[in-house]
RNA sequence: GGGACCGUAGCGCAGUUGGUUAGCGCGUCUCCCUGUCACGGAGAAGGUCGCGGGUUCGAGUCCCGUCGGUCCCGCCA
């Protein structure tokens, strides 16, 4: 008999019918038994003579045939999508036995801290609500292509081999390639750029490698960036008005298709009133002075807890939860940065913050050869080093700009995840791949 | 790289000013249960309290070391 989803049961009450998957949960009656069963498309209970599933475990890969009934008007569940009708077993054939769980999989939640949930990656996965993370996620990354592709962008393929520094100064992982030393790319910044030249828009999903000797609850080793950039501006904001519609388009999408998964974790995608508020760095701390007293003009950066302290504002004063700073200094922003030519101390930068965080960086490129190498000479970059990425400077690229968004990130800030690992699959950071460091040979 | 905190059963935790046989919830196993949906009820198994040393009549508890982990800062997506 040909297999039914789980979900399509809804409309077949009444018929005999085939479902798979894997058992959630058993709740023993004696003489009946339910099992939840789930698969791609959702859970259904399922209504067991007890005797039949005494061996039946979570985790159990089973087929079931039977009828579908409509519960009775007081045992319907609205929980559960499938809660006004259950499945009557006359038959069950299991596929394949699980082992014993190390850990409830049952529960609403996945009650586990961090090693353990990351040491049993294949089986927390399966847990509905970590499942809705990367459903969220996958959900972030279709709109950020559609967003740009909408727009007239063209998708490529960025190396992650790359001969040397991208950025300069930041820590990479080099990597044995032939006799000769290579590296894991930071970011795929200069090759956009390049490709700028070729296709004027383009964009990348694409990931990036940092050996950044930091643990914190936002950094990975290996993270997805979503890079976009895009030549002929005529005006350096054209490159936050679109981060601005990308983000949002991200939102609508999250909202339109992952209400299951968005109700799981008791969010909604962030508040944003209209256009998003932007202010220059330099505002952004003299806002933080009179609102906290703290010395923090003069300083190139905003630190995490200013951050946390500009979004307040934003949210109070503008009701969004997103704002976005502009005019980073020079002297923090790498060679490619556009310095604003009313005040070349500061940068035709961006960044987008939200819930306290970076989300987003970009800005305005150099696009003058003569520019971009004296630019590279003050930050003690060697040019030699970028003969290919220059290249495209020497033969010609239009005023451009663009931007980078970690994925991960704005999977965990939409659903409130205190950690980035969990908006990662398989999280790579300086004590993991796959399984902890600590615990394999050196 | 700097700092703070934490390691108790498969998992999540409690354990008082140091005191006798180290507890709770979930899971596992056995038994009971025809309407549960995190089902319920009765019982059982499961721990050299991360490891090493010290203080003490006595250490899960205090001290030192070590290994493992979490968080914050710097840096960034």
């Amino acid at each position: 008999m040909e297999r039914t989803l789980i979900l399509d049961c809804n409309n077949k009450v009444g018929q005999e019918i085939r479902v798979c998957g894997w058992v959630q949960t058993r709740r023993d009656h004696g003489k009946i038994a339910f099992l939840d069963l789930m698969d791609r498309s959702g859970i259904i209970q399922v209504f067991c003579r007890g005797e039949d599933v005494k061996e039946i475990h979570p985790q159990d890969v089973i087929c079931i045939t039977g009828l579908v009934n409509s519960r009775p008007e007081n045992l319907i569940n609205s929980n559960l999508a499938t809660g006004k009708i259950e499945l009557h077993a006359k038959q069950i054939e299991v596929l394949v036995k699980a082992a014993e769980l190390p850990f409830d999989m049952g529960g609403k939640d996945l009650d586990l801290q961090l090693p353990t949930l990351l040491d049993h990656r294949p089986l927390t996965l399966r847990h509905p609500k970590v499942k809705a993370i990367f459903k969220v996620q996958e959900v972030v990354i279709d709109a950020f292509r559609k967003a740009l592709t909408e727009k007239d962008f063209i998708e490529f393929q960025a190396p992650t081999i790359v001969p040397a520094a991208t950025e300069g100064g930041a820590e990479i992982f080099p990597v044995d390639y032939y006799q000769y030393k290579a590296y894991l790319g930071q970011s795929p910044q200069l090759y956009k750029q390049i490709m700028v030249g070729v296709f004027e828009r383009v964009f990348t999903v694409g990931r990036a490698y940092r050996a950044e000797p930091s643990v914190t609850t936002r950094h990975l080793s290996e993270y997805i960036s979503l890079d976009c950039e895009f030549g002929f501006i005529e005006s350096w904001s054209e490159v936050p008005d679109l981060a601005e519609d990308v983000i949002k388009r991200i939102f609508s999408e999250v909202e339109k298709r992952c209400g299951r998964e968005l109700e799981l974790y008791g969010v909604g995608v962030p508040q944003i009133a209209g256009k998003l508020p932007r202010i220059k760095l330099t505002e952004a701390q003299q806002i933080i002075k009179t609102r906290t007293g703290r010395e923090v003009i003069g300083e190139p950066d905003l630190s995490p807890e200013d951050e946390r302290e500009i979004t307040e504002w934003a949210k109070e004063k503008h009701g969004s939860e997103l704002i976005i700073i502009t005019h980073y200094p020079t002297s923090k922003r790498p060679f490619y940065t556009y310095p604003d030519p009313e005040d070349p101390e500061h940068t035709l930068s961006f960044d987008l913050i939200g819930r306290g965080v970076e989300w987003f960086t970009g800005g305005q490129r150099i696009n003058d050869h003569q520019q971009l190498l004296e630019s590279m000479k003050k930050k003690g970059v060697n040019p030699e080093n970028f003969q290919l990425y220059l290249q495209a400077f020497q033969y010609g690229l239009p005023p451009e700009g663009g931007f980078a968004i970690g994925a991960e990130r704005v999977t965990m800030h939409i659903l409130g995840l205190s950690n980035i690992r969990e908006a990662s699959l398989f999280p790579r950071d300086m004590e993991r791949v796959d399984v902890r460091l600590s615990t394999i040979k050196k």
